[in-house]
RNA sequence: GGCCCCAUGGUCAAGCGGUUAAGACACCGCCCUUUCACGGCGGUAACGCGGGUUCGAGUCCCGCUGGGGUCACCA
């Protein structure tokens, strides 16, 4: 028996290898149903789409598929929006900007849909069916049962046009399906995966439309890419399984086909699907926890793409450029926060200072740690202090973190240090008498204090960092920081002295003279 | 379970028949530094398994194993 091969053939349009250009106008879009926040994978996905549109003089579209009434929310479209806006991936044609194809919510596109299923129906390449939800369950068990893939019998493919009416005249409320070719096979021309085959054997005639009156998914997404010139679909890999159906679709509607280009999908690091239970997925939840959309963006770009010089460092507008569909990766990754908190740290380092003072200063403010309306002094002292733990944090966090001991003196000292420098004999003593000798030093600013630092060490015939490390400790709680001759001017004479009598009085209380002598032998 | 996709270090990922199998993150040393961080230098670490094809296979073919996806009146 002669197999009916049922080939499909890419638009024609040129799509070559090298860095060539697309010729013809390319129209793509990313198409979120507003039932949550914006996925990383999504993000990706819709990254992926704006470097293709850009980098070829295309538009970029936003369609919001909210034909899920019950799910679909107002505020998970604006979430998705101000994810969009952070991520700085702007739209070309959206429900808010526009364009010649809107409307650009799918619920408000019903009128054309409609249209198009009628059409179809007359045309008879969609068919009414009857059957209730219970025997199309019965039906499924039943040939997973067998082994075979759960497919819809067909029962109602050959129901007569008068029948069909008649029923439909009497009340019921049909489905609609497409009449799916059942012999040959479907090949689909991937720009990442190249050429897949499907048999159509497997196919079914799925669901087009819905009892309720609504089109499903599949319907209404084809629908509208042939309604809105859609030359490219880039989309998650979930989704090459679907696109036979797809095409059968676009072929029923009597439209070219698209080129079609499957992203791998991100997994957890139990190689799983990405949710919840493996921490932050939204691009928000990133945001709120102080990572830079440029290191966000420039994560997500490596994640399954890299470039041919192997940059890692790399901006959205040398994406645009440097960016290949057909370098993407076919294999899923494994999704790695060091490596973002990685590229974070080296963005961060990168901001400039004044925009670190003008957002630290709301939360300082928040904290009662600075005054409400600060003068040019405190502001130029908090640039300083910023300048100096800039270096040393890889997030806001972190630097917020790294400026604590400034405004609170160390309610405890960090442990390795305090068995280092301050449980030796003599410490207390030595601090008291640095305070003592500090109260005098005029000016009190960093060259002044190293230079008496030197002098005191000499007179005390002792290295120079014998006396760092316990006044370090002393002022900041911590081991690690900024030359310490700068966290003492930006301190001011008064807290110094305040703290290092604090830590000598820490000492005397907790590890007397005589019992420090004994334990540190 | 049927079908489809995938498979290089712990992770991302170069490689597209002949390489000492890149690079990055992470990790470990060393250097720099008063300390920390940055930076520099160095190190540990990979072609899932089995068959072919070939003078030669990480690269091509087949099988297996493993992972993922899909099979809804969800999107």
């Amino acid at each position: 028996m002669a197999v009916r091969r049922f080939f499909v053939s890419m638009r024609p349009m040129t799509q070559t290898e090298g860095n060539q250009k697309v010729t013809g106008e390319v129209r793509v879009r990313f198409a979120p149903s507003p039932t949550g926040t914006l996925h990383i994978g999504g993000a990706r996905t819709a990254y992926f789409n704006w470097l293709f549109a850009r980098q070829n003089g295309g538009s970029i579209i936003l369609r919001i598929d909210d034909t899920d009434q019950a799910r679909s929310t107002e505020a998970s479209y604006q979430q998705i929006l101000q994810s969009f806006a952070w991520l700085g991936l702007d739209f070309d044609e959206s429900p808010e900007v526009g364009g010649d194809y809107g409307p650009y919510r799918q619920s408000q596109r019903l009128h054309i849909y409609r249209e198009q299923l009628s059409r179809l129906v007359e045309e008879e390449k969609v068919y009414p069916c009857f059957c209730s939800a219970e025997e199309l369950t019965a039906e499924r068990e039943a040939a997973k049962s067998r082994g075979q893939a759960a497919r819809y019998s067909g029962k109602c493919r050959n129901l007569s046009p008068a029948e069909a009416k008649a029923r439909i005249e009497a009340g019921d409320k049909p489905v609609y399906r497409l009449r799916a070719p059942q012999t040959g096979s479907t090949v689909v021309s991937d720009l990442i995966r190249g050429e897949v085959t499907f048999d159509n054997g497997e196919l079914d005639d799925f669901i087009v439309w819905k009892a309720d009156g609504m089109p499903t998914y599949h319907f209404a997404s084809c629908v509208d890419d042939v309604a809105m010139k859609m030359t490219h679909i880039i989309r998650a890999d979930e989704h090459l399984s679907n696109t036979p159906r797809h095409i059968h679709l676009f072929l029923a509607l009597g439209a070219e086909l698209p080129v079609f280009a499957h992203v791998p999908m991100i997994l957890a690091p139990d190689r799983s699907k990405l949710s919840k239970r493996h921490g932050a997925t939204s691009v928000e939840e990133y945001r709120e926890a102080g990572i830079l959309s440029d290191a966000l963006v420039n994560y997500l770009l490596l994640l399954g793409f890299s470039p041919e010089d192997n940059r890692e460092l790399v901006s959205r507008k040398e994406a645009v450029e440097m960016f290949h569909l057909e370098r993407v990766a076919k294999h899923a990754a494994v999704y790695d926060v060091k490596k973002l908190e990685w590229l974070n740290a080296t963005y961060f380092r990168a901001v400039p200072a004044h925009t670190l003072v003008h957002r630290l200063l709301e939360k300082l403010r928040d904290t009662g740690d600075f005054p409400d309306d600060p003068s040019a002094q405190d502001l130029a002292w908090l640039r300083t202090a910023i300048v100096f733990a800039q270096d040393r944090s890889r997030n806001e966090a972190e630097l917020q973190e790294n400026l604590r001991f400034y405004f609170r003196a160390p309610e405890s000292y960090d442990e390795k240090g305090l068995r280092k420098h301050f449980l030796k004999p003599g410490v207390e003593q030595r601090l008291r008498w640095l305070a003592e000798k500090l109260s005098l030093v005029r000016p009190f600013d960093a060259a002044s204090v190293e230079m008496h630092y030197a002098q005191y060490a000499a007179h005390l015939g002792l290295k120079t960092a014998d006396l760092i490390h316990p006044t370090r400790l002393a002022l900041t709680g911590v081991t690690g920081g900024p030359g310490l001759y700068d966290i003492m001017a930006l301190l001011g004479r008064r807290n110094c002295l305040e703290r290092l009598l604090l830590a000598a009085d820490y000492i005397g209380a907790h590890w007397p003279e005589d019992k420090i002598a004994s334990s540190t032998d």
